[in-house]
DNA sequence: TCTTTTAGTTAACGGTGTTAACCTCTGTTA
DNA sequence: TAACAGAGGTTAACACCGTTAACTAAAAGA
């Protein structure tokens, strides 16, 4: 590896940061043991980033980046409306399954716990509503859908889903709900209430 | 005030507990502060609470109690299953607006951010579920509601409306989005999700 | 060559959860 | 009545935390 393939410290303390974070836990996640994990003081982490808050934006940019990347794809794949509905859901789903710490690193931030996440960075974060919204507008179009406001249904049908994993990953299931079962019967039902009401 | 009304240290530090909580948020949330609300040295505190957790779980406890009060009133006051799922959804959010930090006490400590909460509390908790599991049932027995799996549908049900308070509650919305219509958008669909599809 | 800038360091402050050792009452028992 | 035991607190300390200030060494520019 030669001097300019080398990473630059920024993005060390990001690898870094991903680490220990997803090796142990949003809770033992410390700026001291991030900087022990490259050999370089806590304090230099400050001359990359403004607080430790802006460091887990970072990541936090990153996972939403991720996830909208894969849901991007996922929604390529199917043709009408309602399946691309469909996969956009199971693949959000899945996303969270897989990668549950990253998952949380999302969502587990709110108003009070942590500095506002930064509005240049949250405009890369709609990606997602955006991906939601068109294939909303393309079912209203087949009428398969009937939704005046497809913006807002986006943000409607994401926080349905978000709701739904967060329930699965803080493990808050009765014992005798099955996950699986719990994730598809959701699924179906969030769907449902974006699907047009005809006689069946 | 005579010796037998007095509160107990360990009333005294709930509810000193839960004056930080609500006042600061829960970063802010550290034994010392509640110790000196009370003019009492932090390590009292492990006199009668495992650890600060078991301490979170008590407001959590309580915060979860208060919702089951008011959701049990609401629903009472409605007739029909449909108005009475709705009545549900309703209470509910306005909950979480009336009381944001504490309806974040019961749902921000996620999987591992947190020791698990404890079986016999979870147990008490499951109390909304069985509202709303009666409401569903009651809708299947008078064909307004189609679900062969009523408590599923029941933690599907409230799983949703958490996450569209979650959204609301971390200011996640888009500017563009005015949250009373994206809550009322978000109980429509839900609720939708739920209703026997016949044709209109 | 002198000077400024850059990129890092160490030391320290005030805070955290938690544990160990101690103290001081109160009631029981010999 | 004296000795004891336990309950219910205390203080001191440990290991950690985010963050700031002051310093240093090397590189870059003049």
């Amino acid at each position: 590896m030669n001097k300019t393939e080398e990473k630059s410290l920024k993005e060390q303390i990001i690898d870094a940061a991903r680490k220990v974070l997803l090796a142990k836990g949003y809770r033992n996640f410390s700026l001291r043991k991030i900087a022990g994990e490259i050999d370089v003081s806590a304090t230099s982490i400050y001359l990359h980033f403004e607080n430790k808050d802006d460091l887990v934006h970072t990541l936090m940019e990153e996972a939403i980046a991720r996830l909208n990347k894969q849901l991007e794809q996922k929604v390529a794949e199917v043709d009408d409306p309602i399946s691309k509905l469909e996969a956009l859901a199971r693949e959000y789903v899945s996303f969270a399954l897989k990668h549950p710490r990253e998952y949380q690193v999302i969502y587990l931030i709110s108003s009070d716990e942590m500095t506002r996440y930064p509005k240049e960075k949250f405009r890369k974060a709609r990606k997602g509503y955006e991906i939601v919204t068109d294939v909303l507008k393309e079912g209203v179009e087949s009428g398969l859908i009937a939704e005046s406001r497809p913006r807002l249904a986006a943000y409607t049908f994401w926080a349905q889903l978000h709701g739904v994993m967060s329930v699965v990953l803080s493990k808050r299931l009765d014992n005798r709900i099955e996950q699986e079962e719990f994730i598809e019967e959701a699924i179906d039902h969030i769907i449902k209430g974006y699907q047009l009401r005809t006689s069946l």
